[in-house]
DNA sequence: TGTACATCAGTGAACGCGCGTTCACTGATGTAC
DNA sequence: TGTACATCAGTGAACGCGCGTTCACTGATGTAC
């Protein structure tokens, strides 16, 4: 055992309370376990974190970073040439990446959005936002992007733009929502796949 | 003290667990604390609920009866003849209603929508909704209803009515959901309410 | 090159917490005769 | 009308749980001289 002086404790912990969140969302990120799991006593993780809700928070900017990566991967499959066809797809693609990536990883979707409350006392999470891999795409922006995008080629109403990320989000965060933990959680993975077409297509009758 | 057979503890007990969930969401449905309030020893309370399980989902019953009650009385303040402009004013009205209950009662919005995989040994359930006042609309009802209207006087593509209920669901519930716990609940109160209608106008556009 | 020492990153024991649930019980109520 | 008794609706004590956090500590590392 090198248990002293582990070297990438701090990089385990959070590796560690990724993998805890998710198979168990936000609850099952125990701070005990996660220690145990990283091989080091319960207490060695204080070192490293103010407190459970910190390591909370930086896990939920993991799960943000994916959720962002994954709406761009899905852009990225959109192969059309450049024209409104091609950005009303790739605005669907976001869409349907959030909405995929919701239920294919619930734990850390519900860990992203579950809002931690973090003190600003926060030098640790600024630094963890900078040593992390290249700048990676925040939802948020990817969104806008694929906004602007359709509004560029006059793919939607231009008096529109303003506060269209808010209604699309809305739109797709809800169908998440019920299909996750809500009401619709029982529906079967066609139906699911065909109404969220179906909301996609919507969202763009609203937009155009 | 008339502890024993207080008579109507069960209603009781249901009442403070509303109250509890009000004020502090699901976790702040404490059965100790529930039985504290009631008056009594915190065991009595399983004479009444199998268990904790049980009395949330009751108390979800009654956040959805009352997020019910709230939509249908935001529906009959439409004062228009009947017609295509009263059908979506109606319509409209039912998701205003949703985002402001669930807004104004983020407690009890939670738990309704917590979903508590009560075991279907549930005869206690049925009772309950039949003992409760007389017959209140589902929320979910009350959608379709208002749905049906609009597309009866031809203010909607009839080809969209199957599965309109999700579509206009998920935009309105995301779009509460994002403003209570999620990344916009800084969001002041006026751009929360005109950009709610920008949302109910995306919807319409979407349906039309 | 060696050494003294500050600092850092771990350890193990302990505390306090309040919960959900179960147990064996007891007092009140209603009913059959 | 009285009485015996089953049933019901409470009580109080106890259990087990595992957590987050704090404390005083110790071994490893790096650096100044």
């Amino acid at each position: 055992m090198s248990s002293y002086h582990h070297g990438h404790l701090r990089s385990t912990l959070l590796e560690q309370g990724v993998e805890l969140a998710r198979a168990q969302g936000p609850e099952g990120v125990v701070l005990r376990e996660v220690a145990r799991r990283s091989g080091v006593s319960h207490n060695a993780a204080y070192r490293h974190f103010a407190d459970r809700n910190a390591l909370l928070a930086e896990i939920a900017e993991v799960g943000m970073q994916r959720l962002g990566l994954a709406m761009l991967a899905e852009m990225d499959q959109v192969a059309l040439e450049p024209g409104p066809d091609r950005a009303r797809a790739r605005l669907r693609a976001t869409g349907r990446a959030y909405v995929n990536f919701a239920l294919a990883e619930p734990g850390l979707f519900a860990v992203a959005f579950a809002s931690v409350d973090v003190q600003p006392d926060s030098s640790d999470l600024s630094v963890a936002t900078q040593v992390d891999e290249q700048v990676s795409p925040h939802p948020y922006g990817l969104l806008g992007q694929a906004l602007d995008e359709l509004d560029a080629v006059g793919g939607m109403a231009p008096d529109r733009r303003e506060g269209a990320e808010v209604l699309c989000w809305s739109a797709v965060h809800g169908y998440a929502v019920l299909h996750l933990d809500g009401p619709l959680h029982a529906v079967p993975e066609v139906e699911r796949s065909a109404g969220l077409e179906s909301l996609l297509d919507q969202i763009q009758r609203g937009l155009g």
